[in-house]
DNA sequence: TGCCATAATATTAACGTTAATGTAAACCCA
DNA sequence: TGGGTTTACATTAACGTTAATATTATGGCA
């Protein structure tokens, strides 16, 4: 066991509470005394009890970070941003996923809240009925990232996505494209929602019919994109488009393209969202809507120490502006 | 503040003991008194507040997770292997990246001791000094993921990488490749100077010339591969092969022969390294040596569980089994 | 009936820390 | 020289939980 600050005590001869203050470099505390009782500490490698310490001040220094999935790279980004700008003022985070099952984010939730977290990140599925309830009642700070809940949209740090959705569908139309795809998200997914409405809404105020077949719901996985795709193909449906909901699925479209022979983009378009580190190195570097990922994970996990610091505080939506990046997917690369 | 095992004895009438036995379902409370507790307990929205139950147990139920880089997809992946595994067993995980800095690992360390960790899973870098020591003098138990250092390899879960990077090396050098580019990762890191170790030794037992040159240490990103290619390919030096330390820098150089006109494989072969989730779905499906991520993350949970609940047993390395996929970028798919 | 076992609950102490309060000596200046 | 201030420490209590121990009532049985 290490040592603890009675050890230090008793070794020093001072009171605990003096050596505790020592440590903490607290103002009436001797120089001499601080010092001795430093170097004391550093030979009996002393480390302090942060679970005591929490006990005592009610703080705990760590937030709860909850994630449908931290191996999907844009949650992997956002999560590195959230770390980084945590470690930054001296928060630590407990990382858990939920694959977006309501039922394992109500759980996480009530953990992490047993452990006492200062605070919450959380990128929750749409629900029903109850989670914003739950959440509502929660005593801590929480702050909803890259998605948003219905009534708590002031708790979400998030992108312009609908906007840029619509633009990116728009360009398809304004390129002629009638047979455009969507590969769209989870339903119980804002963001999803989101683009898919841009994506309908673009088709209605420009007049262009939309089949409602050409709206594919998914999971959102590389294989999603690349199975939907290939069934599509071989269906013998007319593609001239495809607008994703995220890389994953693109890469997964243009796989299954190529695949087929199909060229892109002169025979079919695509554009995907989010913009992962790898899609502008790919064969066909990947147009796409590019958001700010570690940078949506720092402003939330800011706000989210903003209201910690300040309880009271009102909370207040923030959108970050993300920008679509034409490349070697789409024909013109600046439209 | 929500309630507390004080308040519910309050409320309820029984003293605090008789609450939280009731609440842990402890065999001499009266199951009538259980119930009602238990009633009482969700009406009053308790929460079991483990800062001061670990601290009176001394026991967290927290792991710390020390990675080099969580949004790399490699550690992304394993991580999520061991916060799934973990969770099963009512462990949650604080996790910290490091960016392969020696001076953030030990600060890592020392914090997540503060923050009194049951057992810590790290990815350490290879150092000239005193990272081993520290290491071993700590008190809880730890296990090394995906890498080792000297002295400690029995802390180690691992895969067999030595041997799958000689076997690609081999293949090239069998195929008749004399122009083999090695893009390696940093030499701080264990797998790395393990695959750049086979890489030579396959020369080595073949009698292949190998060019100094030919090995070009990276941070092992994206744009190096990417980079370190297209300069290599201005310098106007005969490429015939390229062996990646990992996918993403395989990815990287695969771009840069694109947009040089080379083609992949017949003019160059590729083998990248880790087989991430998206290799396979790339316009030219990856060939790489496939590491299972998740099952190393689970696996270094439960090795790391071992020693949580049985603190004496001695530690014993563990290897998984990789293996080379042969897709696209090389020419022979069944050597 | 008296004794013992058992069931059900209460009391006490402790985990390691910090905040609030207490105390004693030294110092200062009128 | 004696009152008050300052400096440097010590003491006490508390955070919320659990484990060990103590207490009380109840029931069974000889």
């Amino acid at each position: 066991m290490a040592a603890s600050l009675k050890q230090l005590a008793a070794a020093s001869g001072y009171s605990i509470n003096t050596v505790s203050r020592a440590l903490r470099d607290k103002s009436d505390v001797n120089p001499k005394t601080k010092e001795k009782i430093r170097t004391l500490a550093s030979e009996l490698g002393y480390v302090n009890n942060n679970v005591a310490k929490s006990l005592r001040t009610g703080k705990t220094n760590t937030i709860g970070v909850i994630s449908a999935d931290s191996s999907n790279p844009f949650f992997a980004e956002v999560i590195l941003g959230i770390e980084n700008t945590a470690r930054q003022f001296g928060y630590h985070i407990l990382l858990t996923n939920t694959e977006e099952s309501p039922e394992r984010e109500r759980e996480a939730i009530k953990i992490l809240l047993g452990k006492q977290v200062d605070g919450l990140l959380l990128m929750p599925v749409l629900q029903q009925y109850g989670s914003c309830d739950y959440l509502k009642s929660l005593s801590i700070p929480y702050i909803i990232v890259g998605r948003w809940l219905p009534g708590l949209e002031d708790h979400s740090v998030i992108s312009d996505e609908y906007e840029k959705a619509k633009e990116a569908t728009l360009y398809f139309i304004k390129n002629g494209h009638r047979d455009i795809v969507h590969l769209a998200g989870p339903s119980c997914v804002s963001s999803s929602v989101d683009r898919m409405a841009a994506f309908r809404d673009a088709h209605i105020e420009t007049n262009t019919p939309l089949k409602e077949d050409m709206i594919i719901e998914t999971k959102g996985h590389l294989e999603d994109g690349y199975h939907e795709v290939s069934s599509l193909i071989r269906s013998e449906k007319h593609i001239s488009a495809i607008f994703a909901f995220n890389d994953l699925l693109a890469l997964g479209a243009l796989r299954a393209l190529k695949e087929n022979g199909i060229k892109v983009p002169k025979e079919v378009e695509v554009i995907g969202f989010d913009d992962l580190n790898f899609s502008k190195y790919l064969y066909l570097s990947l147009s796409s809507v590019s958001i700010p990922k570690k940078t949506m994970g720092n402003m939330a996990f800011r706000a989210l120490l903003d209201h910690i610091e300040n309880p009271k505080a009102p909370y207040t939506k923030k959108v970050l502006e993300s920008r679509i990046v034409y490349r070697e997917t789409t024909l013109v690369h600046e439209p």
